[in-house]
DNA sequence: TTAATTATATTAACATTGTTAAATATATTA
DNA sequence: TAATATATTTAACAATGTTAATATAATTAA
C-alpha cells in the first residue's frame, strides 16, 4: 500500500471517528457536515475530498459498527451453552446493543440511501448481520435434532424480522412506553418463536 | 360549530389535501412547506397559522390514511370467510396498502417526532391499527376453539412484528430484491405464524 | 536550494430547508 | 365610512448539503 493510500485512509479515519462518536452520543439527526468536520478539525469542504457525500460517509461507519456490535454480543453470550437457549441470548444481546445506541439502529435501518447500487454491499451485511451472529447456533440446533432443517429457516426469519420489528416500534414510537414491558415482551416474543419452555 | 371553526376546518383540509397527496405520489421526502402550500394555493407562511409545525401537519394525514387502509383490507378481505385465513388476508392486504404507498409506511412508522407528548394519541392509533383491522377475527379464533386466548395475544403480537419488519426491509433496504420474492416470504411467515397448512 | 507544479485545504457562495417578524391586504365592527 | 381586528404574504434568518474559486502546503524539476 502506498502513502498515498495511507494518508487517504487515515484522513478518512478522522471523519468516520468523528462520525461514530457523534452517532453514538447526540445521534443520526446531529450528525451534519460542518459538525463531523469541526470535530475531526478540518473545514467541511475537506471531508469532500474523501467522501462523495454526506450518506457516503455515514454508512461507512456500519462495518466498525457491526464489528463492535458482534464483539458485544460474543461478551454477552460466550458463557451460555449452544441450542435454542444461545440463540435466544444472542438476540437478547442484539437487541441490547441497538438499545443502547438508538442512533445505529437508525443508520442500520431507517436511514434512506441515495443511489442504492453502491452501498448494496453494505445493505445486504446489515440485512445478514444476525443471522451470522447465529449462524452456527443455528446449524448446532438442526445437526442435533432439537429443529427442523427447513423450518429453522423460516423460523431464523420470523425472529429476525420480529426482533427489528419490536426495536422499531420501541425505539421510533415509544411502544411499549417503558423499558420493563419492552424486556418482558421480547421475553415471552423469543421463547414462543424459539419454542423456549 | 361556529363559522370560526368551520372556516379554520377548511383551511387546514386544504393543506392536509396537499400533503397526502404529494405523500401518496412523490412520497415523504418531497414534502416541504413551501411544496405543500404552493399545492394549496397559499404562501408557505399562512400554513403556520393552522399548523404548529411541518411535523404537525404530516401527522394529521394519519388518521385521513387509516381510514383508507380499512376501507382497502375491508374491500380486499370482505369476501374471505372467519377463521386464520382471514387474519391472513387482512395482513396480506394491509401490506399490499403500504407496498402501494411506501410515503405513508414512512409516515407511519419511520418519521420522527419531535414532541411524543402531544402526538401520542396518533402514535398509539398506529401501534394499534393492525390489531384493531384484525379485531373480531381473533376473537373469532379463540371463540372457536381453533386457538389458545393467551397464545393469541402472542401470535398477535408476533405477526404484526414480523409484518412491519418485512415491510421495513423491503420498502428500505431492498431486500429481498424483487417483489416476487418479497410476496412469497411473506406468503410462508404468515402460514407458519398463523399455523396454516 | 530555488522555481514550477501538483495536491490538498479553506473560504465564499448557492440553493434548499423550516420558521418567525414585519408589512400588507382583507374582513368585521362601530 | 372610519377604525379595528384578522388573515395573508413578503422578507429575513439560521441551518443544511454541496460546489467553485482561492489559498496553502507538498512535491518535483532545474
Amino acid at each position: 500500500m502506498g502513502n498515498k493510500e495511507i494518508q487517504e485512509r487515515r484522513m478518512k479515519s478522522y471523519f468516520i471517528q468523528a462520525t461514530k462518536e457523534i452517532l453514538k452520543g447526540e445521534g443520526l439527526k446531529c450528525i451534519s457536515v460542518r459538525n463531523v468536520a469541526e470535530r475531526a478539525g478540518y473545514s467541511y469542504a475537506t471531508l469532500y475530498n474523501y467522501f462523495k457525500d454526506v450518506k457516503d460517509l455515514i454508512f461507512e461507519c456500519v462495518l466498525d459498527f457491526q464489528e463492535e456490535c458482534e464483539e458485544f454480543v460474543k461478551g454477552e453470550t460466550e458463557s451460555t451453552p449452544s441450542g435454542p437457549g444461545k440463540i435466544k441470548a444472542i438476540a437478547k444481546a442484539y437487541i441490547k446493543y441497538f438499545i443502547q445506541y438508538p442512533g445505529i439502529f437508525e443508520l442500520f435501518f431507517l436511514e434512506k440511501t441515495n443511489e442504492l447500487a453502491h452501498k448494496q454491499p453494505t445493505i445486504m451485511l446489515i440485512y445478514s448481520f444476525l443471522d451470522k451472529l447465529s449462524e452456527n447456533e443455528w446449524d448446532f440446533c438442526i445437526k442435533t435434532d432439537s429443529m427442523n432443517a427447513e423450518e429453522a429457516v423460516i423460523t431464523r426469519d420470523t425472529l429476525h424480522y420480529t426482533v427489528i420489528g419490536m426495536l422499531l416500534f420501541y425505539l421510533n414510537r415509544r411502544q411499549p412506553v417503558t423499558y420493563k414491558e419492552f424486556t418482558e415482551r421480547v421475553e415471552i416474543q423469543l421463547n414462543t418463536i424459539l419454542k423456549i419452555n
